[in-house]
DNA sequence: TTCATTATTTAACAAATGTAAAAGGATACC
DNA sequence: GGTATCCTTTTACATTTGTTAAATAATGAA
C-alpha cells in the first residue's frame, strides 16, 4: 500500500486511522495483458489506483472501439460519471499491461465519507484533479489539430506512445490509426 | 437569492444559517452584452451564479476567439481549473446578453468549508456535476462529427442556438464558422 | 524457429473542414 | 431614417482527415 498512501499524503492530510480505513476497503488485484478489469455496461463501484501497468477506458462508437482515456503507475482510474451518479457506465475498463492495481470499494468510500472528514476531503481531491485533467484535455481536443495534439502527448506523455499500442492512442487523439500514422510519418 | 437558493437545496441539505451564511458573502452585479465579467489572466475568485441572462468563457488562440462554454439562467459559471489551483487563467468570462449576475466570493467560500460541512458538500456537488459535464463534453467532441455536434446542441440546448451568436456557437463546437454555415444550410 | 495473428504503414481516392474573399442581412448608433 | 459596423452565408480552392484495401512489420503461441 506504499505508493497508495503516499499519493493520498500528497493530497491531502491523513491520520494512521483513517489510512487503515481506507485500507480496509482496498483489495490488490493483479491482472493480465488484454484482461476486463470492468465490463461495459456495469456501474461503477471501484475506484482503482495503479501499483504497476496501465489501464485504459473505452466503449463501442457503432461497434468500434474507442479509448477515452489511460493511466499508468500512481493514478487512480474510474468512470467518474457512473461513479458518481450511480448510474451503469456505457465504458469499459481494461488492462493494456499486466497490471498490479488497488481495488477501493466505494460504496464503502461513501460510507466513511459520514464519519471521517478527512477521507471525505482527500477523495475530493482526487475528483478535482480528475476535473481539472479534464477542462485540459477539452481544451486540447476542441482547438488544437490532431498533429498539435500529437505533438502534446509526446511531450507530456511520451511512455503512452511507447507502452500504448497505437491504435489506442488514435482513437484517444480523436482520429483513425490512417491518420495517426501520416502524422508519425512527418516526424521523421 | 430565490433562485440560487433553490439551486443549492435541490444539491444538498442546508440549513437556513448556512444560506445566509452564503448570502453573506454573495452579491448581486449586473453586466451588460459584450461586458468582460472576468479578465484573462487574472485568477478566478468568483463563482457566478446566472439569475437572468448568458455568460461565456473564452480564451484567444493565435488571436483567435474561442468559446469553451456558455451558460444561461440558473447555471453556475466559474473557471475551474483556475478556481482550483488559485492559478491565473488564460481564459475569460464574458456577458453575451445583458445579465443579472450573483458573485459568490470563493476565498471566502473556502473559509465557510472549514466550518460548515454542509457549505462544503453542496459546493462539492456543484464540482461534481461540473466534472460530469465535462466529461460528457470530451466524448461529444472526440468521437462524433460536427454535424453531430451540431445536431446533438440542438436538441439538448436549441435555446443557445436562438440568444448566442452563431460565431460563438462554431468554436464552441471547434469548427469554423463558415463549416458551421454549410452544416446548417443541410438542415433546411 | 515457424506460422498465424495482430499491429502499423502506405497508397489511392472520397468526404469533410479550413481559408480567404465577397455578398447579403441584421443591428446599433448618430 | 440613414450609415457604419458586425454577423452570417456563399463561393472557390487548398488542406486535412476518413475509408478501403493492400503491403509490411511485429508479436505471440505451438
Amino acid at each position: 500500500m506504499d505508493q497508495l498512501t503516499q499519493k493520498l499524503k500528497s493530497l491531502s492530510k491523513l491520520s494512521e486511522d483513517s489510512l487503515n480505513a481506507i485500507f480496509e476497503i482496498t483489495q490488490l488485484v493483479t491482472f493480465k495483458k488484454g484482461d476486463v478489469v470492468q465490463e461495459i455496461g456495469k456501474t461503477c463501484k471501484n475506484l482503482y489506483f495503479i501499483n504497476q501497468g496501465c489501464l485504459r477506458i473505452f466503449y463501442l462508437k457503432d461497434g468500434t472501439d474507442i479509448t477515452e482515456s489511460f493511466e499508468f503507475e500512481n493514478s487512480f482510474v474510474a468512470r467518474g460519471e457512473s461513479l458518481l451518479t450511480m448510474k451503469p457506465s456505457n465504458k469499459g475498463i481494461e488492462a493494456v499491461e499486466n497490471s498490479e492495481i488497488l481495488q477501493i470499494n466505494t460504496p464503502k468510500l461513501f460510507e466513511l465519507f459520514e464519519k471521517n472528514l478527512q477521507i471525505e476531503r482527500a477523495f475530493h481531491r482526487i475528483i478535482e484533479q480528475s476535473y481539472i485533467q479534464q477542462i485540459n484535455r477539452l481544451e486540447s481536443l476542441q482547438f488544437h489539430t490532431a498533429e498539435e495534439r500529437y505533438k502534446q502527448l509526446f511531450e507530456e506523455k511520451s511512455e503512452a506512445i511507447l507502452r500504448i499500442p497505437l491504435k489506442f492512442i488514435a482513437s484517444y487523439l480523436g482520429i483513425t490509426q490512417v491518420s495517426l500514422s501520416r502524422i508519425r510519418a512527418q516526424f521523421k
